[in-house]
DNA sequence: CGGCGGCCTTGACTTGAGTCAAGGCCTGGT
DNA sequence: ACCAGGCCTTGACTCAAGTCAAGGCCGCCG
């Protein structure tokens, strides 16, 4: 907040953007400060514009009618959501909410298209990370339908492992719960999953959180 | 074939694109004739390509370790697809087989990035394309996790009568298993909840496919 | 300091949907 | 014309995972 042009230059998605068309986003982008559990859209909200996470950290998820969540994505810092809305011009197809106390950056549908217009290579970036996400999304697509819940955790946690350059060891920074979510199961079934495999000593676990 | 600059004017996605780099476009452009359930790609391959259907239907899946299988697209003339590894730069996260007697065009990979570049109107298209898939995907990972296969059967059952205009009868050019593969369940669970639908005089049935 | 509300765990029960197996129907090929 | 193979359906069984309920463990706020 103190340096918004500063923070607009270390988002990756704007990486190599000229001076001036960085001046030009900072001009326009509006910045929220959010509470914890803060909604910052709904589904079917109108989707004009889209935000990149400042600070703290920001889930993408579903609702059932009878209130189970699924979580699609978690961001953190640097990380742009809402994205497709703008492209598509649809209504936002999820809810967005502030994971801790944070802050996101907002900028219009208009000025993001005009900037792409001029700027090829952002385009390309943007081609690059929708991608990702579509390929995330064709992974998860695939636990779901085609693996167990345990399956599901396993895979999760060698993926978490492997970005530690697969260190043997590692801490979960959300809750059991949110991680149920993440794995569309519900927190009485990761328990059990776990304790389960604690006992046949292919884990260890400890302390909360 | 016969005229295949012809073919790619028509593609939706280089709609309005200046008649050179169309021809551009066909110089490079390969075209594949395909048999019924010939193999177009599969997970894990180099992706230094991108394909756009030209006659027949495609379909997209992933397979689970033992065989079963869960569809993810199913493309028709006109549909691009493949596209996801040239932007992320990573191999195909999936299979894609010809479901018909079908023909497919290639198109490098260089020469698609040369052409955003060239272009942003294309580039545009392709967001929102992509834009668009993710959505259907948030679509299908709520559906997978939050709802039940009945749900989940109404709500593409619905979606189809919404393409036709809320018509309230409907042909399936796809057979049953291919539908359950689609709706991330077998065949015989399929054919039980439409028997159940049926006797409850919710629905009608008739015929084969 | 005490109590309330999250979060986690465990147990008992229920159930949706998958597996396995068998039979009917239709189609295309020899 | 007939057989083989694919697709669909039905029944009996199994099981993974969800619901419901209860209890323990903090940590925060009044």
């Amino acid at each position: 907040m103190i340096n918004l042009a500063e923070q607009i230059g270390a988002i990756p998605l704007f990486e190599g953007l000229p001076e001036d068309q960085q001046a030009d986003l900072a001009a326009i982008a509006q910045v929220k400060n959010l509470e914890r559990n803060e909604v910052i859209f709904s589904e079917g909200d109108e989707g004009n514009g889209f935000y990149v996470v400042s600070a703290g950290r920001v889930k993408i998820f579903k609702l059932s009618p009878d209130g189970k969540e699924q979580i699609l994505h978690l961001f953190g810092p640097g990380e742009p959501f809402g994205e497709v809305a703008v492209f598509a011009g649809v209504r936002f197809p999820a809810y967005a909410e502030a994971l801790d106390k944070a802050a996101v950056i907002f900028f219009p549908r208009r000025a993001l298209l005009d900037l792409i217009r001029r700027n090829p290579d952002l385009a390309l970036n943007l081609l690059g990370l929708m991608s990702m996400r579509l390929r995330r999304f064709t992974h998860l697509i695939e636990d779901l339908s085609l693996k167990e819940v345990p399956g599901r955790l396993a895979a999760h946690l060698l993926f978490l492992s492997g970005l530690k350059n697969g260190s043997d060891e590692l801490e979960l920074d959300i809750t059991k719960t949110q991680l149920a979510s993440l794995l569309g199961t519900i927190p009485e079934t990761l328990s059990r999953i776990l304790a389960k495999l604690v006992k046949q000593g292919l884990l260890k676990s400890e302390g909360p959180a």
